[in-house]
DNA sequence: ACTGAAAACAACTAAGG
DNA sequence: CCTTAGTTGTTTTCAGT
């Protein structure tokens, strides 16, 4: 069972911060030896607390300055009908994520688009073709905000 | 101006499938010399195309098993209220991520929690308390799926 | 852009406190 | 968990092609 005491708390917390430390930095900021900081970060890897490292890109920056998020209602709601959906969503390369969800949306897509125009073609003519999409209601983003670091709860 | 040929498109996904790899392990992928890679990296964190690199973390695993997206919408719609809700979303332990939105909802607070239960206290103790929030709508999320890469549109 | 080589730095291992 | 020391491997820079 993984232990949650302040070292692992500012290990995950520094490494989401900035996963391409050195462990020697890590271990600097940690205040512990090199060889605890080293052991520490792979028991965290092989426990699975740890999951990856990711590089974070610009949206505007590649291209993609616009973002929405697109409330989807399934019809119907059967298991193929989300499972199709749920391929369908993850196949765009607008899409940044999708949440399949419990309540009035059975997804709600988050995309990254060039423009207003390519989100309109997007939603009409790659989600809203899909037979099993009965409603469709598209979000604009003005902010994307992320709460960094992620910290165990208890 | 930044340059998206198929040497730097490879390089943003593989950084974005793994931001710990070795730069001969990255340059060996994508078939350049070491010296390049290293130099097509560095330029495209300076271009500000890669603004950084981050551990993930496995929710469950830290205690967080159930998400919900709270839709909000806040009366009155004034930059302060605005402002406040922001500070108020970011600040909570639970929230992951919140988008400022233009539509329905005003706000879409994505959050991780231990249980129904701490999902429950979150929203009436924490968020419909803020005097600014007008209606609030809890919707629980089964499935949250990313599409990686991020690519370059156009 | 690639190669090769040298210097600096970091990772990793292992033994002992 | 810390320290030390030794080995291995990587990064980084700088020639030259």
């Amino acid at each position: 069972m993984p232990n949650f005491d302040t070292v692992n708390r500012r290990l995950l917390a520094e490494l989401q911060r900035n996963a391409r430390q050195t462990n020697r930095e890590l271990a600097r900021i940690i205040g512990t030896a090199e060889s605890t900081c080293l052991e520490r970060v792979r028991l965290l890897h092989a426990d699975g607390i740890i999951t990856g490292h990711h590089t974070e890109v610009d949206l505007p920056a590649i291209g993609r300055p616009v973002q929405a998020i697109i409330g989807v209602r399934l019809s119907p709601k059967t298991r193929a009908a989300v499972d199709e959906f749920r391929s369908l969503a993850l196949s765009l390369p607008e899409t940044l994520a999708a949440f399949h969800t419990a309540g009035g949306d059975d997804f709600l897509v988050h995309v990254a688009v060039p423009g207003t125009g390519a989100l309109d073609s997007l939603v009409l003519d790659r989600l809203a073709a899909h037979r099993a999409v009965a409603e469709l209601r598209t979000t604009l983003v003005y902010e994307h905000l992320r709460r960094r670091p992620v910290e165990p709860l208890l």
